[in-house]
DNA sequence: ACTGAAACTTTCATTTC
DNA sequence: GAAATGAAAGTTTCAGT
């Protein structure tokens, strides 16, 4: 993972669809030891896939909601379970492990407060362990960029 | 905005370098209406662009945090200079507005702890009318999936 | 007028050197 | 790193609903 690595990642986190050749280009080399390096780091898990950013609001899903999460005891099976659970329900775009007095945060996204509080009440009430629940939900969006900083 | 289009959005949050004769064969249309229907979805902003999932941490950058902010005083120009600011400053990836008694969550990514410091030291707090940072360092990312769920 | 199908042109990825 | 080959992808045009 050197400078040109990098420069790569960047360039496909501005625009996924770039061809080899543009990508190539941008950073000065030629399209085949570029493509190379493009393998290398989708083998290496470096780059884990391609996406397109999609609004939300547009799609038909107007609340995004981030959620954060203490579950009542910290044994393997409560975690493994909560964990398993998490993975099964659609609304759930990301769920990451927190420092601090909350266990997790969500994001979460439903068409609507009253799919919302379905949401709640149907999927994560239910699943043993979880004492505590905050959410916050987002009523704007003041920065969204896919590239990394530059590193130096 | 018809299922079909929000077929086309799922594929390609999927795998965004899908080609259009594949996903015309997923949403079951031939090539030529399903490059009109994409086409009208990146024009109308349903679409917003394309990217690669990158891994923060093979890239470099080791610590990825969730910031909540508090703002002194909601005026019209602390506001804004407040999301000024936040545009010019590359480690933060995302910054939303939260319902709750914080005002902002910001998304960043920095190498390490100690440039976490140095980051929150000569980036954040110079910016006037901040009053209470809350920091959650994300140590574990238990699900992140790009595709929205399926609506009905 | 909108959708589906087909042919042609151009461009990109792959492989070999 | 360059070049040649092979394969798609995009565009355009036409037909049908």
């Amino acid at each position: 993972m050197d400078v040109k690595d990098r420069q790569i990642i960047r360039a496909l986190q501005e625009n996924g669809r770039q061809t080899n050749s543009e990508i190539a280009d941008l950073v000065n080399l030629s399209p085949s030891p570029c493509l190379r390096r493009i393998r290398n780091l989708e083998k290496s898990g470096a780059i884990r896939g391609y996406s397109a950013d999609a609004d939300p609001v547009m799609y038909g899903l107007s609340e995004t909601v981030f959620v954060r999460i203490k579950l009542e005891c910290h044994n393997k099976d409560g975690v493994k379970q909560f964990e398993q659970k998490i993975q099964n329900i659609d609304e759930i775009l990301e769920c990451h492990l927190l420092t601090g007095p909350m266990d997790y945060q969500l994001k979460v996204v439903v068409p609507n407060m009253v799919s919302y509080e379905n949401f709640i009440r149907r999927s994560l009430h239910p699943i043993p362990g979880v004492v505590t629940i905050d959410t916050c939900f987002v009523y704007g969006t003041i920065k969204k960029k896919a590239a990394f900083p530059e590193l130096g």
